[in-house]
This record gives C-alpha cells, structure tokens and sequence, in this order.
DNA sequence: CGGAATCCTAACCGATACTG
DNA sequence: CAGTATCGGTTAGGATTCCG
C-alpha cells in the first residue's frame, strides 16, 4: 500500500507548482498545450464517452491529416512528436509494406482529451452567441 | 415560452458547427481561446468555486498584470481587447484621478472560466509525470 | 494608472522537395 | 504511407516611447 493515494500526490503537485508564475514548469506545460493542434489531435483522439472499457480509438498519420482540415505535414508530425514525449499520445508502427502507423491515446493523454474535447464543444456550442457580441463591439466603435 | 430551451439551441449550435474543419468559424474561435495568454486571464478571473452566488472577482489591469508574470503589457492588453469584443470579459472604467480599469468575467467567460481552469490544474498535477516521460522518451533516443 | 503606437527580431509555420 | 529537411514569408510578441 502506497504511503499516498494518488489523489493525496495530485493533490501536493497543485500546491508545489503554480502555473501564474513565469518561471514554473507547469506554466510551460500550460503553454505548451494552448495550443491549436494540440486541441484538435487530442479532441480528434481519445473515446469521447464515459464508458472506461471502451476500446481506445486510434487513427492512422493520414487519417488524422485528413480529419483536422488545413493541417500541415509539418505541424502534425511535429505535435504529433511533441505529445509522444510527453506521453501523452503512443505511436505504434506495423512494419508492413508500406509501413502502418496509429496513433492512440495514453491515459495521461485520455485525462487530457476530457478538457480538450469540452474546448471544442464549448467552441461550437457559443460560435453564434461569440458572433454577435462581435458585432455589436464593432458597432459600437464606428460610433 | 421559448420555442427552444437553452440545452436544445446548444444542440443545434453543436450540430451546425464542426471545429474540425478548416473554414468552420468555431475552428477559428477555438483557435482563438487555444492561447496561453486567453488561458491564463480566463484561469486568474472568475470564481472557481461552485457557488454561483459568490460575488464575482474583478481585477485591476495592473492586479492582472502582477498575476500574470512575465507577460508584456501588449499581450494582456490586446488579449483582454479581443476578450471584451468576444463578450467574455467586461471593461469598467471608473474615472477617477488617476483612471482605475478593472476587468471581470461575462457569464460567457465564466462558463469558459471552468475549463482553463482545468487546464491550469491539469498542468499542474501532471507536471512531474509529463517530465519523467520526457526524460525517458530523450534518453531512448540517445541509443 | 492604463493603455496606444511604433519598431524590430525571433519564432512559427506553410510550401516544397526528398527519403525509407 | 509516413514522415524529415530546408527555405522563406508572416506574424507573434518584446522593448521602448508617449499620451489622457
């Protein structure tokens, strides 16, 4: 039996890191997910549901190229990268000809996709509401 | 009576956006609140607390400017700008001498607060588990 | 105090070309 | 198919100065 429970460790990261502050590693970590791609692979991962015994989705390089729209090569790979060594996303290579390789969700990176895919729904969900209240600013400075 | 209750119109706002593609508004709009600087405003403004009836917090520009390290007054400013004109933060001058701002969060931005908030916590709870991860994914690359 | 305006450079990022 | 490498343009964003 562990000395402490995990919610006990979470609980003592909050108070030894504090993401205001400029020169904390955890304000890097939060730099480093507000990130556009960031959100969209971890939304586009991940089971959106709540049922934990789901099978975990994965997707292919060009299957995940082609669902997030307007995407770069480059871009993708390189986040794609970035989230691997953070652990937050496994990538497995099937050495058939050509080559197969999935990208899925670890559960660090399954934590994460909760936040991310409520972003995008959030997004969504106020686009109208958002639409008008830039209008009525815009309005309001010709004025 | 409405025609529609708020959970039905947000229903409808989820099915005519979709974040995924490029050119939907909501892709841009996610793309917007995806910055560390909309993050951390949104994270130091707003009650976190389940109490919806606690007073409101309301910071000075220069409060923010403190909480926030180590960001430049153009960034604030310009993030709080295109945060007024989305509706998600309101702007209250009193004018007095010398001029007091103080910023505050729409009910707009506090359903948004819920979120960076999260994130801000997430940052901070798995800070040391995403730094073993990246030690182990560099040190696997040095063989 | 709470900005706006200007300048300037570091980075991001897209396009293209090439590889296993 | 799934990338890496390189180049070049755009832009984010910091430093500085000035204003109501």
């Amino acid at each position: 039996m562990p000395t402490q429970t995990a919610a006990q460790r979470r609980a003592q990261a909050r108070d030894a890191y504090d993401a205001f502050l400029a020169e904390c590693p955890s304000r890097q970590l939060l730099d480093r997910i507000s990130d556009k791609w960031v959100a969209l692979i971890l939304a586009a991962l991940g089971r959106d549901g709540p049922d934990r015994n789901a099978e975990p989705r994965v997707m292919r390089y060009s299957e995940l190229s082609r669902r997030l729209a307007g995407v770069s090569q480059k871009m993708l790979a390189q986040t794609l990268r970035s989230l691997e060594r953070d652990g937050l996303v496994t990538r497995t290579v099937t050495p058939s000809v050509p080559v197969t390789v999935t990208y899925g969700l670890t559960d660090l990176g399954q934590s994460l996709h909760q936040l991310m895919y409520g972003m995008k729904l959030w997004a969504e969900a106020h686009m109208d509401e958002v639409h008008a209240n830039r209008e009525r600013y815009d309005a309001a400075a010709d004025r």
